[in-house]
DNA sequence: ATGGTTGAGCGTCAA
């Protein structure tokens, strides 16, 4: 009595702006769960209308004014998932946590959304890098005291492209907030504590992948210069049940969209 | 070294 679970994120940039586009994406790939980050939506102000018409009665969200915000929709009932502490004492919206009821039994979903880090890659200048590399610290010795994990998904925009082919230019890149050392060790290492790399997975480590384009470029598809900000990881025990994974690469060029593009698993549960 | 674009919300700040 296994299924096929579709789990999309996506960084969307504003969900009250961008509700069109969330029906595009809900037609196009059809998950049963969203993962957004970025919602920049108050929860008094959360527009659960739009989700609901398109299928997703079930959500969980926590959101602020202007900035930051997460939600998890869903096709499949949920419970939320209240166990992880406040990232870094901020109160700032950047992770949310649910069980979804899944006929087989339940599977754990966590959405993130990690500090973009500031320009300067300096922790003694840059108070925003320096929480970038708190928070990943924080993530990483939490999951690594929990005990060993089954049936999780953790997904997000994680604001680090890892691997050398997670960026365009890795020489040109080393210098620049989302690809240096301490931000790429910083996110093997969490991912190292109870995860597999469910993209990389599909795609080898020597081809490049890319979920996020500039806005600052006038043609991102002749420029390429991508990299890989958004991640979805699985518990090893899911390995085995991955079935598919999407880049809505296309997404990038939907009216008014965002600077990121959703990306897709399909896990046999 | 700089600039390039977008969103929230009305100042600029964050990305």
């Amino acid at each position: 009595m296994t299924q096929t679970l579709r789990i999309a994120t996506w960084n969307i940039n504003s969900l009250r702006l961008r509700m069109p586009l969330l029906s595009r994406l809900a037609e196009t790939l059809n998950p049963d769960v969203i993962c957004l980050q970025e919602t920049k939506v108050p929860d008094e102000l959360f527009p659960a209308d739009g989700p609901v018409a398109l299928g997703y009665q079930h959500a969980a969200y926590r959101g602020m004014k202007g900035y930051n915000g997460v939600a998890i929709l869903s096709r499949i009932p949920l419970a939320r998932l209240d166990i992880a502490p406040d990232w870094c004492g901020k109160g700032d919206c950047r992770h949310v946590a649910v069980t979804l009821d899944v006929p087989s039994g339940p599977v754990e979903v966590h959405d993130f959304y990690v500090p973009a880090g500031g320009d300067v890659p300096d922790p003694v200048a840059n108070d925003k890098y320096a929480h970038k590399l708190q928070f990943v610290a924080e993530a990483t010795n939490w999951f690594a005291a929990r005990p060993a994990l089954a049936r999780t998904v953790l997904v997000g925009d994680l604001n680090i492209a890892p691997l050398e082919h997670d960026v365009w230019s890795h020489k040109q890149l080393l210098d620049v907030v989302s690809h240096t050392p301490p931000e790429t060790e910083g996110l093997t290492a969490w991912q190292a504590t109870r995860f597999v790399d469910a993209m990389r997975h599909f795609v080898p480590d020597d081809e490049k992948l890319y979920t996020w384009w500039s806005y600052r470029n006038k043609d991102w598809r002749a420029s390429n210069r991508g990299r890989r900000l958004d991640h979805i990881w699985v518990s090893p025990d899911l390995k085995p049940a991955l079935r598919g994974m999407t880049v809505l690469q296309d997404a990038r060029d939907w009216p008014q969209g965002s600077d990121h593009v959703p990306v897709c698993v399909e896990i046999a549960v």
